[in-house]
DNA sequence: TGAGGGTTTGGTAACGTTCCCACCCACTCG
DNA sequence: CGAGTGGGTGGGAACGTTACCAAACCCTCA
């Protein structure tokens, strides 16, 4: 019940094992009549060669498989992200072991050694808020890692990223465009690179139309729905509430889409599309990135790296798009 | 800059490398000063074990690798299937190589090829609809598969599925009780298993009112939203159109959402649930598939079958749920 | 006929690890 | 005091493959 190995097929067939290696391997140099038994006999015993084996004793190209580690697999854009990493991969005859952190660095540590130990030739990391110096350890050298989403902070590895910033800024504008002045900013914690930099954004927009910031209307931390439609119940209770919101992440323009008619409409643009959005009642105006393209990017980058690519790391930037379906304009009941 | 091996160690810790490896795996019988020597080299160097060689030699436990195939990681119901597993794998310290088939039988070959090439303990597979005898040979014995979201025709193996034709006749059911008469179906090409079981749910719901089948309601084939558009179209403009649609899949709901209310308003139920569905006008009615129960208990039965469970295959079917939202009552202008 | 070149083949060692066994040493006990 | 015990350690081989080199073969041409 044993798999067949090269030694058995090479009973077989009357030949070496070597020989058998050259014609599973397509090497040249085997004569035609000789690749024939060898062949006959693979289907035979219906062999497999063992790739693990393979690239033990091999030395130019690698294990012929990355490493994927996302936040959230569940997470539509991560697994958008994952699906263009591994069409990449695939179309490089390279496989992708994938892992979720859930945003906690232990775990990230784990299945990155994990990784590692199983002799990756790369690594696309969606890096935790943690340092991430275990990553500059002799166990990973060689081994290239590229960060997408967000940066890993002192670490100085290619990282493809949105502008986070610019499309936040967009996203205000529009709505100060259309006549809001009071325009509230509800995100999640400050300290999440892609929140700090929304956030900046905001102040950015209102800056440039030479609104001061007025720290009542700025909530962090939301980390869940029902804590956006709390925050949006505070706002409205204000002596000035605001007229739009700028929601900076889909769970809170999710949260605070039920209680947005009532008692005033407000408007909001919301960061990362929804899918049907453009059937919600307002239908929604949102500033969309492309998961694809920041999967596709990092693959990439990756991939020349692990062609040999040894320049200085690289940061690539992708542009954000506003899509604008209604809800940002001004809204009377 | 090579990465240093347990013999690197060896040296600097004045032992055998034997001893490293006794070690560096937790195993009992050396001396806690030696131990406490080869732990500071190890740290010295930065030293990680390989554990593809080490998967080599070993016996025991094989390579705590799984391999997961699905139709397309892009689509959120496989992302929460594969997030499942992957969960399922990290408790028990396995590793998950990914692989998306995109419905090509060669493509699943290939990569199926690639995992077992890799040595993998077990794979979790959603089958495309072609044969799927290869997994019968010699390279694949001693390799568990579990089937899910549709069974392998002609493949004994574990088998995880939904109740598609209970909760299709559910849906169907659902929408006579609320007075509708003629309810259209509306599926992709219903050689697709669970197109064929959704229809044959419609199918039984109707034989059990007494209702007479009639052929000019029910339409296969549908493969994007714009055909589901058309075949509404179609329904619509018959002498006696339908009052309801039952629709077998959710590209094929979102096609036919549009077109709704106009000329006349049409009742729906569709089969999987849309993030958002709550929020459309109307609230969306669904049958609802757990993908993450899916992804658990096809996780459990590999994980039961590698740990060496050899009984009979078995074939578990979860049961699906109907979210009433009031798109499936009557509905008038 | 024999030297020279090319093609085809096989033997040996090595990749990094662990299994199996033998060894060494310090004790204990008769 | 010698034989037995048991924990701690190391040597050699092996997992399945490929790199490297040497050998065997065939053919051509002087």
């Amino acid at each position: 019940m044993r798999r067949p190995t090269m030694k058995d097929v090479a009973r077989l067939a009357g030949v070496s094992p070597m020989t058998v290696s050259r014609v599973v391997s397509g090497e040249p140099g085997v004569a035609p009549a000789t690749a024939a038994k060898v062949g006959q006999a693979v289907r035979a015993l219906g062999y497999q060669r063992n790739d693990n084996a393979r690239h033990l004793r091999r030395k130019s190209p690698g294990t012929a498989t990355i490493g994927l580690l996302v936040d959230d697999l569940a997470n539509p854009f991560y697994a958008r992200m994952a699906r263009s990493v591994e069409d990449e991969a695939h179309r490089r005859g390279c496989l992708v072991l994938i892992g979720s952190t859930h945003d906690e660095p232990r775990r990230e540590r784990e299945v990155v050694a994990a990784f590692t130990a199983r002799q990756v030739d790369g690594l696309i990391l969606v890096p935790t808020a943690a340092g991430h110096g275990f990553l500059r350890g002799p166990a990973h050298a060689g081994t290239p890692v590229v960060c997408v989403d967000r940066p890993a902070p002192g670490l100085a590895v290619d990282t493809v990223t949105v502008d986070n910033r610019a499309g936040a800024r967009r996203a205000v504008t529009h709505l100060l465009a259309h006549g809001h002045t009071r325009v509230a900013y509800l995100g999640d914690r400050v300290g999440i690179w892609t929140q700090g930099q929304r956030c900046a954004g905001y102040l950015d927009a209102l800056t440039a139309r030479g609104i001061p910031e007025d720290p009542a209307l700025i909530r962090h931390g939301l980390r869940t729905g029902d804590q956006a439609r709390a925050a949006l119940a505070g706002l409205r209770a204000l002596p000035d509430p605001p007229t739009a919101l700028f929601t900076s992440n889909d769970l809170i323009t999710l949260g605070v889409l039920d209680d947005l008619d009532h008692p005033a409409p407000l408007a909001v643009v919301g960061f990362d599309d929804l899918p049907l959005a453009e059937r919600l009642t307002p239908p929604l105006t949102v500033i969309s990135q492309d998961p694809l393209a920041l999967g596709g990017a990092a693959a990439g980058l990756l991939f020349s790296r692990i062609a040999g690519d040894t320049s200085a790391p690289r940061s690539v930037v992708l542009e954000t798009r506003l899509v604008e379906r209604g809800s940002g304009e001004l809204r009377r009941a």
